[in-house]
RNA sequence: GCCGUUGUAGCUCAGUGGUAGAGCACUUCCUUGGUAAGGAAGAGGUCAAGAGUUCAAUUCUCUUCAACGGCUCCA
């Protein structure tokens, strides 16, 4: 007998090799039914896995993530399945569950797969999964599964197999399709019960550019088509807030092909938000001790060549312009200029920390394929500053940069993120990464002290630093779940070095700063398209492109409806008149559907009273007021930037 | 850059081997109204660009450009 440990505590005996699945049917038939895996001793397992020994069992279903991911693991085998029966000698390389949904790279041997072929599938799906074929786990020798892969001709597969150690190779089954797998899986494919597949894409092997491209399915699946209804319909809301529709709508910002892809023109809606955005920076800043300067668009090779970023990034810069044998660059980066002036003059202990700030504008040559929106462009306007300071003061200055991180968070409400401290990868050195070893080692430990320090959340991930030192990035999901970097906050113990910054210590010896480049707001063109989305283009009052609307329900409160605007343009509100002949309801719903947040009803008893009617965008009619008392409170909430 | 898809009016989209249509938006006129769509008329398109096949191409083929979904990349 074993001894097996529920979540609740409880310990119940069961007779060696019973499965989770038994252990679930001794507590319920409703339960059994609803199980798809288990965590055995934190280890997720089929559920219909045989357990030897005493364990702590917690059953997994749907609801739990490791039971999704289980489910959509699957679905990937089920859907390898169905491509295989329908598509023979296709080769699969893997077929993992992602966040939502499941995916299989294969190669078809040059064959293309359409959208008809996808609902082909999806049709051979379901009925195998009709068939309620149980998936099988066999282990089995490394030698038999290279044997079996051999004979299958699949060399993707062989591959796989060169990085597993025999003993720890099993294959799983489930009706004709033998795949190998660590699973575990679900315990049959009846559990599949709606499936959609959602898209079809390149991938390079290994995720590897230089590799071949494989055929990757995408594709979801639920336990009921109600739950995959859902779904879809949660991606079509998503769809609605794609900051590249709103932007559109809104009139915040275009493209044009004579201008070129990437290059964002801000209309008039847009320049506000700019506007705002940057007051709000130069507020910040200037109240933090930061002084503000401004540097050309352009620089000589030369520069670029001491910072060392010529060699790393010349595939993505725009080509340089030759003129009398010298070669100018569109900047990608602020911070050779900022040191520069850093350099321009002797600089003393007691000017450190030096803090330099500019919203400086940037040409990056984006890959084609990378452009998306106003989240990847080519033209960008940085929230940038490069804070010049001594190792003793980096610790409260790296601190003070992330303490304005979360200032503007709480400004914007912005709560769905991920502090991702990117580390080097020493694999990289002297490649990717300046060869600086313990350089490296040294600077990641005082970030990581400041983090740990200050209780901030975060997540460390080797290979995503700069190639000058580490960084902190605020990771952010697009409507469409696109992740991106809003903001960043970074350590450079190179630079310096290589402009030969000196400052001179208080020993009277010459000293390299250490550098901080920091971004919090990011750039207005990604900034700008993350804020679209994160309020779904209802933009609190101090950051909307208009801010009232005065809605006369007749032409013959005109006159006095330009008495109000005047008030309200003397008291700098953004505010305009629908000054249009159409009936008042009319009038409501475009500019609830324009998402102006007040609306200023005019007729004949506000006339009269001279008073103004009040409608909140989104909340409805707020009743009659004076126009005095609105305007204090409309620049009150302007003022303190109140949420919505 | 790579794989795939798409490109018709400002927007959302029909449609056709014989040079185009709807709704919304826009303009004008009628209407002058009380908290989410009043009515009528009108204007607006080299059917992304170029080449080919054809008596004839917006429609078929190819190339280019751009956008979109991924991959790769992101100082």
């Amino acid at each position: 007998m074993i001894k097996i440990t529920l979540p609740d505590g409880a310990v119940r005996e069961f007779e060696a090799g019973t499965t989770a699945l038994q252990v679930a049917r001794s507590i319920s038939e409703g339960l059994a039914r609803k199980v798809i895996a288990a965590s055995v001793n934190g280890e997720v397992w089929d559920a219909t896995r045989p357990i030897s020994q005493d364990a702590t069992l917690k059953l997994l279903t749907w609801n739990d993530p490791e039971g999704k991911s289980t489910f959509w693991h699957s679905s990937a085998h089920l859907m390898a399945e169905a491509v295989e029966s329908i598509f023979p000698g296709v080769k699969f390389w893997v077929g993992p569950a992602v966040d939502n949904g499941f995916y299989y790279d294969m190669d078809l041997g040059g064959r293309q797969i359409t959208e008809e072929d996808l609902r082909r599938l999806e049709t051979r799906m379901s009925e195998l999964a009709g068939k309620n074929s149980i998936y099988i786990r066999k282990s089995v020798s490394k030698a038999d599964a290279i044997n079996y892969f051999t004979e299958k001709g699949d060399e993707y597969k062989l591959d796989l197999l060169q990085n597993l150690k025999d003993g720890e190779i099993s294959f799983y089954t489930q009706g004709n399709f033998t795949d190998l797998c660590r699973g575990p899986h679900i315990p049959d494919t009846g559990f599949i019960k709606a499936i959609k597949l959602t898209n079809i894409a390149g991938a390079y092997w290994k995720g590897d550019e230089k590799n071949k491209q494989l055929t990757r399915i995408y594709g979801v699946s639920y336990p009921s088509k109600k739950e995959l209804d859902e779904y879809l319909h949660m991606v079509e809301e998503a769809k609605k807030r794609d900051h590249r529709k709103l932007g559109r709508e809104m009139g915040i910002y275009t493209m044009d092909d004579d201008v070129g892809p990437g290059l964002v023109l801000w209309m008039p809606n847009g320049t506000i938000i700019i506007e705002e955005l940057e007051k709000l920076a130069k507020e910040t800043e200037r109240d933090a001790g930061y002084q503000r300067v401004v540097t050309p668009h352009i620089g000589k090779e030369n520069l670029y060549l001491t910072s060392g970023h010529l060699p790393y990034y010349q595939d993505s810069m725009y080509p340089p312009m030759e003129l009398d044998g010298v070669k100018y660059y569109l900047k990608a980066m602020n911070c050779p200029h900022h040191h520069k002036i850093f350099a321009a003059e002797p600089r003393s202990y007691k000017d450190l920390p030096l803090r330099l700030a500019e919203y400086g504008t940037c040409y990056r040559y984006e890959q084609s394929g990378e452009l998306f929106g106003l989240m990847r462009v080519r033209c960008l306007h940085m929230n940038d500053a490069h804070i010049y300071c001594s190792k003793e003061q980096f610790a409260q200055e790296f601190q003070a940069v992330n303490a304005m991180y979360l200032k503007y968070f709480k400004i914007f409400g912005i709560d769905k993120y991920v502090m991702r401290f990117s580390l080097h990868d020493p694999a990289e050195l002297g490649k990717k990464y300046i060869n600086e070893p313990e350089l490296w080692l040294e600077t990641e430990a005082m970030v990581r002290k400041v983090l740990q320090e200050t209780g901030t959340p975060y997540i460390e991930v080797s290979g995503e630093g700069a190639f000058y030192g580490p960084k902190i990035d605020v990771q952010i999901w697009s409507a469409i779940g696109r992740e991106f970097t809003l903001a960043t906050n970074q350590v450079d113990f190179t630079q310096g070095k290589r402009f030969k910054l000196e400052y001179t210590r208080p020993d009277n010896h010459p000293e390299t700063p250490l550098i901080i480049h920091r971004a919090p707001l990011g750039t207005h063109e990604r900034f700008i398209g993350f804020l679209l989305e994160h309020y779904a283009g209802k933009f609190p009052l101090w950051l909307a492109p208009q801010q009232v609307k005065l809605l006369p329900i007749s032409d013959k409160f005109l006159p006095y409806a330009q008495t109000v605007l005047e008030s309200l343009k003397k008291a700098d509100i953004r505010a305009g008149i629908d000054e249009r002949s159409e009936k008042i309801g009319k009038k409501i719903r475009d500019t609830e559907l324009a998402r102006v947040p007040y609306m200023l009803i005019i007729g004949e008893k506000e006339m009269n009273d001279q008073k103004i009617s009040v409608r909140r965008q989104g909340k409805g009619d707020l009743g009659i007021q004076d126009l005095e008392s609105f305007i204090r409170d409309v620049k009150t909430e302007i003022t303190l930037r109140s949420g919505v």
